[in-house]
DNA sequence: GAGCGTCGGTGACGAAGATCACAGTAAAAG
DNA sequence: CTTTTACTGTGATCTTCGTCACCGACGCTC
């Protein structure tokens, strides 16, 4: 349903001003994809910890938020580029990665809807440490460097929660970092990476249904390792009736087990 | 000189409130090292981000602080513990590691005078991410958690730094995830682990002297590597004329080697 | 001075995994 | 309906590095 804009060249496409004359909520697009228009109406607004703030900061930072749709395949921001602003993701998902000089790629993190990103070097002031790509389309909204301080100084509420978002961005970034350094095997490496993406599902009787739309290369890319050892590993896996694989739907068979692999 | 309590045992010292009766600026113990009594007089307030905070603030936040000494190896906080409060480090240094279920260790940071420990996790009132080991000793400041958030929620002012601090905490996790998922080869990733200790040092003619108090075991850990690897890799740096060591200050001859190493 | 623990240095060995090469598959593009 | 492109699957090879084993140096304790 998507299809006919996936493949869209990378250009931002800018859609709307967030204060516009729409109805409050959301509204939908030729492409099926919400918009969402107003931050005090959005249906997400009580789960996320950036968006919840009270009505008038929300309104206060509605005056200096830009919305806009990014196709697949969109850089938000490139590692390097002196932080221009902030982006609240609203749909969609994002790649966030880093990139050796000989062209290895590390991926650090897949951001869900209602993250912020870019925010530790927008508030430092430094250049953004990650690139943002990404690879599934949605909305998110920008916040330009300046503005977003101003919105700082002026609102005390707000700070102590840009805090408390850059502590649980550390903490991924912790957790990320386990499992790439603390593991003696790429087997134990995908193990964890698997189990931590499965925590955001729904378990029963030691089995989990998760969506895992990366590709063995993003995969690889997650854990440090190669291509072809995920492919090797992850039918490793299978044979053993740890996992089974549906398209993009992977169903963990045997948690225990995966958690056995993980503890040595 | 300190040699007489490097050897004791881990108990906590606690050896002054921060409100006592003793001259601004330092005093100088039995032991020969400096205890700052008064954050505003502290020699090193101007350069510190979270200490250099206005008089007023200053002020709030003494009245809250306990004041410790602490002994090579003593620790401050253990991994997985709920965040009691934070940590500021007057002096001394401290290693912050994460440890996998067989034992397996990583460090993830060397921490010097100035900066603030188990902030994330206080911030967000989850549990301390990591383990903070004294390797070299000296003295702390604590701020309960509680004291810390109320104190945050009156001093607009400090929540700004709060932010920053946590920017720069996450930066340099970036940078240790850098340094150990690009790399291709153990000798690669001490090369980038060298630089990156080198880079708080002043070059001369593309050779840095560098103070670098790790054992190989250490640096091993912090790079995700054995302790043999280490050994062999610094023995081929020095016959390739990249290095020497004498004692424990280690200069680097040729910069632009090392450099070339990390960037293939 | 003897004993002990920590640290650095080195050899041998084996397993893990990166890399290369290529085949098969599935889905989009034309 | 063909062609192209992106992704997965698998074998062969070769390097690296972790691990084990051991030795010597140094500093501390008793």
């Amino acid at each position: 349903m998507l299809s006919d804009w996936r493949r869209n060249d990378t250009r931002l496409q800018f859609v709307t001003k967030a204060h516009s004359r729409v109805p409050p909520g959301g509204t939908r697009t030729p492409y099926g994809l919400e918009i969402i228009e107003n931050c005090l109406a959005c249906p997400h607004r009580q789960e996320r910890l950036f968006c919840n703030l009270s009505d008038g900061a929300l309104k206060r930072l509605a005056g200096v938020t830009s919305s806009a749709v990014y196709p697949k395949g969109a850089t938000l921001f490139v590692e390097g580029q002196p932080a221009r602003g902030l982006f609240v993701l609203c749909s969609g998902r994002v790649k966030l990665s880093t990139c050796s000089a000989d062209g290895k790629t590390l991926i650090l993190r897949i951001s869900e809807p209602g993250e912020v990103l870019g925010l530790p070097a927008t508030v430092t002031g430094t250049c953004y440490e990650l690139t943002a790509d990404v690879i599934e389309p949605g909305q998110a909204n920008f916040i330009a460097r300046a503005d977003f301080l101003s919105f700082l100084k002026d609102t005390g509420e707000a700070a102590l929660r840009v805090a408390q978002q850059l502590g649980e961005t550390y903490h991924s970034a912790i957790s990320e970092m386990r499992t790439i350094g603390l593991s003696h095997s790429a087997g134990e490496k995908l193990a964890r990476f698997l189990l931590e993406w499965a925590s955001n599902y729904p378990e029963e009787k030691g089995q989990v249904r998760i969506e895992l739309t990366l590709t063995h290369e993003e995969m690889a890319q997650m854990i440090g390792s190669s291509r072809e050892t995920v492919t090797r590993r992850l039918t490793d896996f299978r044979k053993k009736q740890l996992l089974e694989v549906r398209g993009s739907t992977l169903v963990i068979k045997n948690k225990a087990a995966l958690e056995s692999i993980v503890n040595g």
